[in-house]
DNA sequence: GGTATTTAGTTACTTTTGGATACTCAAAGG
DNA sequence: CCTTTGAGTATCCAAAAGTAACTAAATACC
């Protein structure tokens, strides 16, 4: 029996699915926390190189979606060779106090996670 | 110019990083909400039922992976048929806050985003 | 006593996502 | 001319996520 797509559409109109969906991919959170951090408005080169491993490919398709959700401006300025800047919108901004949040959490409980793994890891080996 | 291993592994002692990647999949956060919810332990098909489109493989690997970071407590009961009973730990809970913070953010800015998006593609449109 | 049912999980397979690399455009510098 | 520069595309390939079908073992039903 094969599914209709409307089955699949089910939970899309779901909003915490739908949006919290977007922060599923490897690089939104970090992009937003940057931008946040970062006063002033970023070049393309400036937040890939401060992120580091981040992939060009990768690094533009973050930064199209975030400006298609509205969470990002981007300035594109006519000259050559191109600059392009980047900086978060107020409903950006407004996500950060949260993500903030979570990446306190994150640093807070490092140790106790790691610690977790570490002991999962051990009590799979004793079953194995 | 190859990269090594270490290389790669730059990143990965970055609490922010090495935490975060963990909610970067699809379900994690999900599940965490749910267990949050909900006051009592709950079964494996319960929570499948409950978020309706996850598949079988991917609730085991998502548990598991909560349980190695010591998010859910698995409570296995020897019967036939078989009972498993997931919670959240009290690590788990302590990260309930922020993640119910992000969700209420994503209700209420959901048709701002929706609205952002459609426009964007609307855009798009008109440019190819 | 054969068969269907129930539950948590595995195996084998397919699809989607992410990444490495090379290439583009258009002007300025040597 | 030929290279450099910034912000990307285009293409191909590997890795991850996801799906469908299968398993075990006791019980209930007919």
């Amino acid at each position: 029996m094969k599914k209709k797509l409307e089955d699949y559409d089910l939970h899309a109109s779901c909003p915490i699915r739908n949006v919290l969906d977007r922060f599923g991919d490897k690089w939104s959170i970090l992009v937003i926390l940057l931008l946040g951090e970062h006063k002033t408005a970023m070049r393309f080169n400036e937040v890939a190189q401060t992120i580091g491993d981040i992939s060009q490919k990768m690094l533009t398709v973050t930064l199209r979606t975030l400006e298609a959700d509205g969470m990002v401006v981007r300035k594109h300025y006519p000259e050559i060779p191109p600059r392009v800047e980047y900086e978060l919108t107020d409903l950006g901004k407004s996500l950060l106090p949260y993500i903030n949040g979570l990446a306190q959490w994150a640093v807070k409980n490092y140790d106790t996670i790691t610690k977790s793994r570490k002991k999962f890891a051990a009590r799979k080996q004793l079953v194995s």
